[in-house]
RNA sequence: GGCGGCAUAGCCAAGUGGUAAGGCGACGGUCUGCAAAACCGUUAUUCACCGGUUCAAAUCCGGUUGCCGCCUCCA
């Protein structure tokens, strides 16, 4: 079965086949270096991520190109209020971008390109549009003719005349149509320019993403993605520029994600409800924001809120404390397996040893169709429920059918956790973190924790219930949960 | 005004023709001194509403209502 992936040009879901058996060319659209990233743009980088590692697990070579838009309108106003050099801005917000990308766990791409490099590619892009009579310079700026591209408005699926009644778009007075859209922006005085034939002046938006990934990629290549907003103008105006000038298609597949609303309404600097990824991180373990973004399927919109993230959070817990429980029930428990289990466990094992098998297949029929993460993560909820139920048989017993599930399952984890960028982590590491981070929050020391618990045991001990059923409620008051365990009383953080 | 999307349990969420995954929560049970954790069971005769097509519809078609996005920089 080959992976089906919903392409925005066609609408519909298409069998994903490359332009070259093996081998995926992928460009994603990056970000404007003129602020902090957003949770919006975490979404989307995550997206693709997942997308570049599953492609990778599906055996492809792939190459990967996520740029920088570093020269643009906004770049150059944040400089002018800061008062310094339009560079500076970009190099900073790239080195923010790094840090707050790395801190959610993404993987590097093949290239990351960045604008100003290539504006001679740009240049060149432009004089050969206007060349072929799809472009037209004036006054110093240049702008491509929407009129004189047949096909433009096939990806947002508009014509020309449906925009032109609707139009809300500046008139611009050198501009033959309104809806044409610049390739070279003369530049004002004290602006940052580059010269050109058209004289000194920066690039338009659009032209810089034809140029990289043209570069990177051939002049078609299979995948281009971005947010669901950059359908239009954005990707509209690089397949017309593209395709006007090699007249060849540009991107083969193309892929859009959702967006990311925050209590039920957009997200937006006027809202004041704009959230930061270095807020996130500040809150939640990287996994969290993983979780629940895969939780939902990517082409959907989708709903911040605590309570949202609370439930992505207690989810990953549970997998990393079956983790836990399964490497240790692996690992050190000594060796000779005369464990019979608990009995009665036969229908468990055949259960469990049925979930277990099948579970690859599963997952990749959820990923082959469109990159179902939601789907594939039932199937993993499915497997962890049968993995615990194993080691409840189990308990410190292991028969060989048993250990060889265990571990079977804990390969299958460890493998979607590579597509999925999650369970990176050692558990025990993670549940120790968690724990560090609880006691920060709730300001208690472990100290105090283990003696309160040593306490409570020698109560139990003396089967005085009383004395120790009050040391648990006064930790539970301050927000720890006792487990007691045939190996000892375990705390956790509420 | 134009274009597009969405509406599935208390909440979150998969599911595009074959009889409703999964998660959170809640309740009951096993275990436990009691709990917690884990496991088992229950929690949508039904998928916004009204018609239609079909042997069969959450899924397809038409209409209604409600919400949202895009058409301007935007992940």
């Amino acid at each position: 079965m080959p992976l089906r992936i919903y392409n925005t040009l066609t609408g519909k879901k298409e069998d994903f086949l490359p332009l070259r058996e093996k081998q995926v060319g992928m460009y994603a659209c990056g970000v404007t270096v003129y602020d902090l990233c957003h949770i919006g743009h975490a979404r989307s980088a995550i997206v693709f991520d997942v997308i570049y590692r599953y492609l990778r697990y599906r055996g492809y070579d792939v190459t990967f190109v996520r740029n920088f838009t570093d020269i643009d309108d906004k770049i150059i106003k944040r400089a002018n209020e800061e008062g310094v050099d339009y560079r500076a801005i970009a190099e900073k917000y790239i080195e923010e971008f790094n840090i707050d990308m790395g801190g959610l766990g993404l993987e590097k791409p093949s290239f990351e390109p960045k604008a100003t490099d290539h504006i001679s590619g740009m240049i060149d892009l432009i004089s050969t549009l206007i060349e072929k009579g799809s472009a037209y310079p004036k006054d110093g700026d240049v702008f491509f003719s929407v009129g004189r591209f047949k096909d433009y408005g096939k990806l947002s699926g508009r014509n020309l005349e449906e925009m032109q009644a609707g139009a809300r778009v500046e008139i611009d007075e050198k501009k033959e149509d309104p809806l044409d859209f610049a390739l070279w922006k003369s530049s004002k005085p004290g602006e940052p320019f580059w010269k050109s034939p058209w004289g000194e002046g920066r690039p338009g938006w659009h032209i810089e993403c034809s140029v990289m990934s043209q570069k990177y990629l051939g002049e078609t290549f299979d995948i281009h993605g971005g947010g669901k907003d950059l359908i239009f103008p954005h990707h509209e105006n690089e397949i017309a520029q593209s395709e006007a000038a090699t007249g060849k298609p540009f991107a083969r597949y193309w892929i859009h994600n959702g967006f990311v609303n925050i209590n039920k309404e957009k997200m937006s600097k006027s809202l004041g409800n704009f959230l930061t990824i270095k807020e996130i991180l500040k809150q939640w373990h990287p996994e969290v924001p993983r979780l629940f973004f895969l939780s939902h399927h990517y082409r959907s919109p989708v709903d911040y809120s605590e309570e949202s993230l609370l439930e992505a959070k207690t989810g990953l817990d549970r997998f990393y404390s079956t983790l836990k429980a399964i490497k240790d029930e692996i690992e050190i428990i000594p060796s000779p397996l005369t464990g019979e289990g608990k009995g009665g466990g036969i229908h468990v094992l055949e259960e469990a040893q049925k979930t277990i098998h099948s579970f690859q297949t599963r997952f990749e029929e959820a990923m082959d169709d469109d990159f179902n993460t939601a789907q594939a993560l039932g199937y993993l909820y499915d497997l962890q429920r049968n993995l615990n139920s194993l080691l409840d048989i189990s308990k410190g017993h292991p028969t060989e059918a048993i250990l060889t599930l265990l571990k079977q399952g804990l390969d299958h984890i460890r493998k979607i956790g590579g597509v999925f960028g999650l369970f990176t982590g050692e558990p025990s590491e993670y549940l120790v973190r968690q724990k560090k981070e609880g006691l920060k929050k709730f300001n208690l020391s472990e100290e105090e924790i283990l003696q309160s618990i040593e306490r409570r045991s020698q109560a139990r001990k003396d089967k005085d219930w009383k004395k120790a059923d009050e040391i648990r409620n006064d930790l539970f008051s301050k927000g720890i949960i006792l487990e007691d365990t045939p190996s000892g009383t375990l705390w956790k953080i509420k």
